[in-house]
DNA sequence: AGCGGTACCGTGAGCGCTCACGAGAGCGGT
DNA sequence: ACCGCTCTCGTGAGCGCTCACGGTACCGCT
């Protein structure tokens, strides 16, 4: 599985022992700068670890002295900017406790999510990320690991949650439509597990609150050209459309550019409004409008929830485990 | 450090042996699904330990079956879309050999950096990365640990590195600003270390081939307002400049739009050619023309090189560590 | 009864390191 | 000469787990 094969045994801290004269305490006593020793022996150990090309073993070390921490984050694709700022939220959480995170992609495939969560068990004390498996297979994967789920409903008490609430956010962004003058708004779905999103039923209930259909929906891939795909879909489905609000960001940029091949101006001809609050968002043009989150908290507050569930501290204010959101008003809608 | 502190001790192997009424071995065949193993006694193990909520030391299994690698991927800033395309190569050659990526984001601060290198020498088997640190403080922090550098010279054997092979990439890009009619080109470089980028001497050796005067340079920080700025400047320095050729893709994004702000037409009336062929540059309007380069691909030969520096392999041909560039039509230019 | 074989389970050792302790040397003070 | 103390270094134990053994029970067969 790895380096080790029938090579020569590894230079262990007796061996520099050994060759400097010393006992294994004085050697480690020079490696980690502990007192205790003179000077002269100190530079000889270093010297002769250096020179057998010693490196203490991460293994060893942390046995002894349980004080490393790591998690695991688990994302179904880096490449994609959504997770890559929660990553990165993630990761600045890490650093403050000065945990480390091993990250895995997934590539968004089941397969790869088992086999991740398979071999994560015996690497990290948590799990904290995008899963998309049963919860029971979950379950049975990391026995008794602490786990935080980001975005995702969950049925039992086994795990933990960092949710968003988008419905203040949503319902602002509708009533901006309406406002506009938009009653034929339309929606870009996430085509996942078959059944509508959480977003999607924000979405229908602000709609239901402005007192406008809300059954103008097409499905999207989670990419810009899943997002093209899907809104030449709706617009062929549903003619009389002049706004769109999308499952994310992504998806609004896929919208964005679709309209403008076909000659729409955004937005005059077309409204977008996508979900995220993505920094890409700035970037395209015309700048997205979009239901904002803050992402990094999403996955900041993802490991201070692992840190809880690690030290057995007690259970979270409900906003702690919630991230709000705001529209954000830029320049598609 | 960490979690430990004075909590209650840990729940080791022995304790679900003695409440199962069984012996360690017993416990640890029931865990690891190995044979030599009754399944009423292993569900009675596996309940118990669950009921215990036991969890296997990972530095007790790794310590005694030494089969897993780690490496540590240093990088300055994962959102900067460039970095994270590389770590989605690193991620993707880790898996490819069952390695455990530790991730550290330094945010672009020596004072972090040095912290991360202190603290990772400890904890992975390899570092890879981008590391701005002075090659022998590299050195001093790392101890003998396999270094690989991504996109930086450096004088020592110690440690290798994978370099980008820009020259031609850049060579084409200017020779098509030239076929296009543009005499005066300026460029925008990285503001790193006082000293020009080895990208501005590529420029440099493009210009002069092409006979053409490279001194209208100003220099940008590393992201979209950075380009913003940079492209002011030198079009208030060099008002005759007609196209620009970019450090790198954020950068020239930045200078997209300052274009467009200052009321330019591109490419009509200033061409912009980036570098580095991120995706983020086809989502820009117009679409980035760019010197473009397999940024995963860097990725993974830095983890590739690790697994050589790891198994003692022979040094590797010249081009497994070096990615070469071409110049990539877009609409910029 | 005796034998080999199979299915289970336990025992010692050891992975490489650090921690708590103890030991010796040297030195000054009374 | 004695005690105190400081500085330096070594020794046993143990972190929690797995591996290579060895042992017991029970089966069927000759």
């Amino acid at each position: 599985m790895a380096s080790s094969g029938t090579g020569p045994r590894r230079v262990t801290i007796d061996d520099v022992a050994q060759a400097a004269g010393v006992s294994r305490q004085t050697v480690s006593r020079a490696l980690n700068d502990k007192g205790e020793i003179g000077v002269s022996t100190k530079q000889r150990v270093l010297d002769t670890a250096l020179a057998l090309g010693y490196r203490p073993s991460r293994f060893a070390r942390g046995l002894v002295r349980q004080d490393t921490v790591s998690v695991g984050l688990v994302i179904p694709d880096l490449l994609n900017p959504f997770f890559t700022e929660v990553a990165a939220g993630a990761l600045e959480a890490a650093r403050d406790r000065s945990w480390h995170v091993v990250v895995y992609d997934t590539g968004d495939r089941a397969e790869e999510e088992r086999a991740t969560l398979e071999v994560i068990a015996s690497q990290v004390d948590a799990v904290v990320g995008y899963l998309s498996l049963p919860e029971d297979e979950i379950d049975k994967l990391t026995r008794g690991l602490p786990v935080v789920l980001i975005d995702r409903e969950h049925r039992t008490q086994r795990f933990s949650s960092i949710r968003i609430d988008g419905e203040s956010g949503v319902h602002a962004a509708i009533r901006h439509l309406t406002e506009a003058g938009h009653r034929h708004i339309g929606m870009l779905d996430h085509a996942e597990r078959s059944e509508p999103s959480i977003r999607h039923r924000w979405f229908d209930a602000a709609m239901s609150a402005c007192g406008l259909d809300a059954s103008s929906v097409a499905r999207a891939d989670q990419s810009v050209e899943g997002g093209e795909d899907a809104l030449q879909e709706l617009l062929g489905r549903y003619p009389g459309i002049t706004a769109v609000f999308t499952f994310n960001d992504i998806i609004a940029i896929g919208a964005l550019r679709a309209a403008r091949r076909t000659g729409r101006q955004v937005p005059r001809d077309l409204a977008v409004i996508g979900f995220d609050g993505l920094r890409l968002g700035t970037l395209v043009e015309p700048p997205l409008t979009t239901v904002a989150l803050d992402t990094r908290r999403l996955g900041a507050l993802a490991v201070e929830q692992a840190a809880r569930l690690l030290t057995g501290g007690g259970p979270p204010h409900a906003d702690e485990l919630t991230v709000r959101t705001e529209l954000r008003l830029r320049e598609s809608a």
